[in-house]
DNA sequence: GTGGAGACGGAATACGTTTTCTGTTGACAG
DNA sequence: CTGTCAACAGAAAACGTATTCCGTCTCCAC
């Protein structure tokens, strides 16, 4: 080694060494003093910390995590390719993260289990101190395998020892539901996502265990597309010509309802109210009317995975269930609308 | 310290001192088979990579960093919160930085100066190899200071002298432009964002020369938003009876184009035919018809950056300009459509 | 003046690698 | 049989910090 191989650049890199020197202590009382640990006068932390501001001393962190054991890192592990639903749980999360210090390690495996594996060893060669996974989706995920603390988000892990921080499809549909059946409407159908995925069943049977005799036929499964939104509504009129509500598995379906409506001549909510799933602003907004539908909280979702991470890092205790977050309605015009 | 304070969990970390035991060498040699660094037998790597094996060895990215002076790790800024545009740029650069064995730091300012400024400290702090930047549009950003290699990526820096890759809207517009000449459209108008933003502007001069007498108006500046495209739409069918096409600055414009056109009965493309711009999925498949318009590569952009980084981190010569992504034509059904 | 208790700061060690430098071995030519 | 050289492997220093003992010093009560 040449000795300089670590200090790129021309102006050699300030160490503790040098800011000991500076304030006429040793490194290990400097450490203190900057660590705010130890037993150490007030006015001499003040004099290391003044030396270590005027030399502009920025502390390796390197060194730092292999001595203490700590590497105040984390990794964020997704499926997702920083889709839709995980973007907002990763801002909570890297949110309360970074108050913590932690700087974050963005790992996207693409759904490619080897992928995964490669991020895996990654992480664990850099000693992170915990790993937050989230996902696509709200279906049960495989566990990772890791001697380390893990926060699932979003994605929860199929073993109920994890620590899996979920949200509630269902008590969001029952909120529109309700919604729909407190503005008067009585002939409601429930246009869905596809049954593969857990969420659009979760949804759809809330709603129509809240519509009770209020629903019109079954609910109909499709996929999660405006497209499919439009055909549903082809359907629906066909069969049922004295719709009130229409009540939709997401926003995106939701926006194909209203916008096959108006063609139709519908007025939204006049003749028919809808609602739709997940407020994404792209389509909640965009549509004509503007929808209401239900807000998943997903940065809220990230931030309680973040604060569960980071207790489980401390050693502190975390509930193992409870950890739901409530989603909240959000009215527009497609309801409410004048 | 205790000894294992590093050490979570019961079982001790295998360390390279015993992957060296195991295969009865000493630690340097072992550090070289590992590394396949220095002179050694075949037979002796071989011994140590099987040693390594079996004893599950990860090498302790913590160690290695201190001591090579290279921490394998490289940061990730942007302004933009992982938005539409960074979100393609950021995945690209991931995809080649991972290939290099990097693991990338994720730090978003969310256009805060003082997170940035966090930011860049705990990068320095972690002796980070170097730092892609990346940003909410194609607008110049001041540059960050900081003494190691970094790259601008889709928001280049205002210093020529530093490394940025950019994307070329002008070029898509006369792409564009040339195609919709080439279909036969001859009385074209441009519906353009926001004339605050650079690219709205770049792309509206750009399309406006290529069309030269063929552009109908003036080009209306308004913003990215489907509610000023179908305003647009209004505008211009009231003004110029006569359009055959309309050249939008976005494809969230022209999706709201297209609504407007279909419901004012006009055919597209048979009567008027319909550009784009960005080939954002969402707005650009999900519009009737599907929109003809241009990908602008973000993830080549991504990637060019992340190799770019590379070679700096390397010290081989990057070239300071022509660091430019050609964007792609997309024909679909709103320009070419049956 | 003596003993003891705190308060404080320093020396030393540990963390897990990489890399340089030096020494050993064996082969081979003269 | 000697000298030279290449190939190989090991010892040791270095990277920059945290932390654990200890030793010293001050202060105070008796």
């Amino acid at each position: 080694m040449t000795g300089d191989v670590g200090n790129r650049g021309s102006a050699s890199v300030v160490r503790i060494t040098d800011v000991a020197a500076l304030a006429g202590v040793s490194i290990g009382t400097a450490s203190k003093a900057l660590n705010n640990t130890g037993q150490l006068r007030r006015e001499t932390r003040e004099r290391v910390r003044d030396a270590a501001e005027k030399l502009g001393f920025i502390m390796d962190a390197r060194g730092r995590a292999l001595s203490s054991g700590r590497s105040y890192t984390v990794g964020m592990l997704t499926t997702d390719s920083f889709g839709r639903f995980s973007i907002p749980v990763m801002l909570g999360a890297e949110d309360v993260l970074n108050a913590g210090q932690m700087a974050v390690l963005m790992c996207d495996t693409r759904d490619d289990p080897v992928r995964e594996q490669h991020y895996l060893r990654s992480l664990a060669s850099r000693r992170v101190d915990g790993v937050i996974v989230t996902g696509r989706n709200t279906d049960y995920r495989t566990p990772v395998d890791l001697g380390m603390p893990v926060v699932y988000a979003f994605s929860p892990s199929s073993d109920p020892a994890d620590v899996s921080i979920t949200l509630d499809d269902g008590r969001g549909a029952e909120m529109l539901a309700d919604h729909l059946i407190s503005i008067g409407r009585h002939r409601i159908a429930y246009v869905s996502g596809p049954s593969r995925h857990a969420a659009a069943i979760k949804r759809a049977t809330a709603a129509e265990a809240r519509f009770g005799d209020r629903l019109v036929g079954q609910s109909l499964y499709g996929e999660w597309s405006e497209r499919w939104g439009r055909q549903a509504v082809d359907i629906l009129v066909r069969e049922h010509g004295d719709l009130d509500g229409i009540a939709c598995g997401s926003d995106q379906i939701a926006r194909g309802v209203c916008d096959r409506l108006r063609e139709l001549g519908k007025s939204v909510p006049a003749d028919i109210a809808v609602t739709g799933f997940d407020d994404w602003d792209v389509m909640a907004m965009a549509s004509r009317p503007p929808l209401t539908t239900v807000n998943l909280r997903l940065e809220e979702l990230g931030r309680l995975a973040g604060r569960a991470l980071l207790d489980l890092i401390a050693g502190r205790p975390v509930a193992r269930e409870g950890l739901v977050v409530e989603p909240t309605l959000v009215m527009r015009e497609s309801t409410i609308g004048g």
